[in-house]
DNA sequence: TGGCGCATTCTACAGATGTAGTAGAATGGC
DNA sequence: GCCATTCTACTACATCTGTAGAATGCGCCA
């Protein structure tokens, strides 16, 4: 499941409030961008048509829920930067951000704790 | 600096050995695609364009070098990812990275591993 | 010196993406 | 019942991307 910079903007308002009519996502994203009420019907419309969102009609207004999981779009965007940009592995991104200095030691500590427990509670 | 998938492919096939001709990259990269060798001046062209690579004649033969760095594309898509899809904040990616069950026992002992020797070797 | 082979530049073109206008249908207030 | 509002469906269109063919140029060998 590909989105777009696009679908992302609408499809995070969703995730972070559903179901949502048309109008609720652009008064979410108000702040972010300003797009014309039809561009996200525009954008509504293709995430529907591949099946990331789905549709019903109440009255004669669509309501909108989202059919992808936040997490599955992430882990779909995470794999293809990975493949991208990071010859497909988490080595070098670890290594990359070790070296931006982008995680702080706190979140390294935790980012540890929490592999610890992974590993232990699943014996692998 | 924003690169497409494709120019992804031609910056990494770069970066991994340079200069290099057309005819150069597209020998790496027979393994990975197939384009035809316009395909790879087409987008060697727009990189030069885009000032992502620099070209230099010798004799009637093109040679290509790269002009960012991949250090720095990555941190830009990292960047992108970031905002994108988780918040624009380290945190929930971290997050992502532990709870991910699709990320393989060996990809979260490797970052573990690694993490560690940060750790050790930074003394934070 | 006429090709052969490889390089270059130009042009093309379909599909994806961002962005939105327009027209017609439904609804709510008076 | 009629008008203003608001929604939907349809259409438009410029740009970006992926992909490559055609035409043309140049060096080298027989």
């Amino acid at each position: 499941m590909k989105l777009t910079e696009a679908e992302w903007q609408i499809m995070n308002a969703l995730w972070h409030k559903h179901p949502a009519t048309a109008r609720d996502i652009m008064d979410r994203l108000g702040d972010r961008v300003n797009w014309a009420y039809t561009t996200i019907k525009t954008m509504l419309t293709r995430l529907v048509e591949k099946k990331a969102v789905g549709e019903v009609k109440e009255g004669n207004t669509s309501v909108y829920e989202p059919l992808v999981s936040q997490q599955k779009a992430r882990l779909s965007a995470f794999r293809s930067l990975l493949d991208q940009a990071f010859d497909g592995a988490v080595g070098p991104l670890v290594h990359f951000l070790a070296e931006e200095k982008q995680l702080t030691a706190r979140e390294k500590a935790e980012l540890q704790k929490i592999l610890e427990r992974e590993a232990q509670s699943k014996g692998e």
